[in-house]
DNA sequence: AATATCAACGAAAACGGTTTAGAAATTGCA
DNA sequence: TGCAATTTCTAAACCGTTTTCGTTGATATT
């Protein structure tokens, strides 16, 4: 790295003191008026720029906000660091993203390493490892060192800190409600294993359209897809039982593509014989064929909204009486289901 | 911000000099064992943490890289995101990802701001204004600072620093080279306006390859979408037309997933009839149906690469002797196509 | 007894900036 | 001429850390 210009040098190149530089590139009025164009115009010449750490250790607060995530190469996790960004931009912070990749040990180290000074606060979407390891002292750490905390999506009711979620319950209710309305007679849920929170509340929606309708919950047509296996295969199996469904919702987009298109090889008609609602994040939706109804989350607002939240932390310096704001998902209607 | 401990509290507690408290916690040998000890389990208690900002402050480096891109919410950035993180985390540094949203002023304060002390180096993909406007002096100012500069993807000739691209004449050429050999005797091209570099070198290698096979290059099957005019509507006219490619390359993954649907509702038989390879950068053609033979981007190594260079850069403080990286995008046949 | 060695710690500079309090030098005014 | 007021600048503290170079006081060496 090249020497950059400072203050101290251009205070040598005039003989006059440090402060006296300082001030009169800031335009203060106790500098005269010739000197204060001559060194103007010096560090106007080799462009001048302060040093941020040098103001950051002193005004000790660095503008930035720093966000961890599980993963990046996600639709919804992009969309909400773009929301992240949009708001933090305009009330002039920088954003530092790292990635957990879903590893305990990896978020901890970001955490550790983001509240050594170098953010204001942190935005986070936990990994998928603590969650299930419920280990959340590198968080207790970062609070008790009076760093703002918003988690989002992926959070945890045991920590003392803002939250911003999407109403899942609400999403699957409302996309079992309209398949029941159209006429579905059983509606199959094609979700996750049960530790994934996302996956319980979205059935706990799913069963709750299902009860408000009188329709029996069947446990047979809830499928609980095993990540470690064979996804089609497990898929397959549904549209070989007798008694298959008439209509699936899927916890996300990859699960209700895959149903689609496994549907279309067994020659079933979609939405005729079945119709398919899936969450969505990404583009996969708007693409597969027939285009497939979703329920859409809306990523940005959760950013920016997360986004919102730690910033008045920061500014406010307020402590205690935690806010959690759900977004309620939409739904989006194409063609996998009879509309 | 609650305070944390320094250094100069815990001097303060155990009566002795800041700089032995440094060392005492570094375990240098010039402190008594005792007195380290104490120190030592102090400084646990309080759960110390050296500030980073005066570290880095101090050792005149940060072991943050800087990236700008013009969007996060694409797959293709994001991936080569991923990448950046993961080569630069091995390495021991951490990345800072700002969005320029495709917009000239925007990168131009990015860049600025990132290169007032808060990173070692810089990766960045151009906005789109800025290849437009072809102004570039930002860029210079920050290289005559000192900061090494990688240029992903979207880069240009006239900014001496290293750079990683896609080799896009050969990502085309293979594609069309695949579909003549599989019997196409018309391949039309669906790509962009032509400032779009991209979208020129795409159409390089489609007529090299053309041309290497003695098929003359036709005019009237090379389509130029315009962004601003409605998409469906000016792919829908290919199929109009008389005499139809038997087979088309798309520049990118949208322009394909168009076209295939299109193709669909038209009862134009996929890949019986037309054959369809897009280059691609996200998902979409997994789950198209039938699934997209793609020309497949490698972001992940791209961003793996850009960060080795320049961490080398940064570690190495070696200036001239500029490289450019030319990464080959694989063929990655799926049903779109006659295989 | 004078000197060298050593263990254990402190002072101060350095990184690059801001800011408060104060000091010269100049001016205004009686 | 004398004093206050004003203009214009400097010194120094501060942010938190590392590191070089002392400085003690005690012990070992001759």
């Amino acid at each position: 790295m090249k020497q950059r210009i400072t203050l101290k040098k251009i205070a040598k190149e005039f003989d006059v003191s440090i402060s006296t530089v300082s001030k009169a590139l800031k335009d203060s009025p106790e500098i005269g008026q010739d000197l204060k164009e001559r060194i103007k115009g010096y560090a106007a010449f080799y462009n001048y720029k302060p040093n941020n750490l040098a103001l950051q250790l002193r005004n000790q607060k660095t503008l930035v906000i720093g966000v961890v995530v599980p993963e990046i190469v996600h639709h919804f996790f992009s969309t909400v660091i773009d929301g992240i960004e949009d708001y933090a931009n305009k009330k002039g912070y920088n954003v530092m993203v790292c990635l957990s990749n879903e590893s305990h040990s990896k978020e901890v180290q970001n955490i550790n390493l983001l509240t050594n000074g170098s953010v204001d606060g942190l935005i986070v979407s936990l990994s998928r490892e603590t969650m299930e390891m419920s280990s959340y002292e590198h968080f207790n750490r970062m609070l008790d060192d009076g760093y703002p905390l918003v988690l989002f999506d992926r959070i945890v009711d045991e920590l003392p800190c803002d939250k911003v979620i999407i109403d899942d319950i609400g999403g699957a209710y409302k996309a079992v409600d309209f398949l029941l309305n159209k006429g579905a007679k059983r509606v199959g849920l094609l979700t996750t294993q049960d530790f994934v929170t996302v996956g319980q509340l979205r059935k706990e929606g799913y069963e709750r359209a299902l009860r408000h309708q009188w329709v029996e919950v069947d446990d047979s047509i809830i499928f609980k897809i095993d990540d470690s296996k064979d996804l089609k295969e497990q898929i397959t199996q549904i549209f070989e039982m007798e008694d298959r469904p008439d209509a699936i919702l899927a916890v996300n987009e990859i699960y209700a593509a895959h149903a689609l298109s496994i549907a279309h090889e067994k020659g079933i008609n979609v939405p005729e014989e079945l119709s398919i609602i899936g969450f969505t994040s990404g583009l996969i939706s708007e693409f597969t064929y027939p285009p497939l109804s979703s329920v859409v989350q809306h990523g940005f607002l959760i950013g920016a909204q997360a986004a919102e939240l730690l910033i008045n932390r920061i500014e406010t310096e307020k402590k205690g009486d935690f806010q959690t704001e759900v977004i309620s998902p939409d739904l989006k209607l194409r063609q996998s289901t009879k509309n």
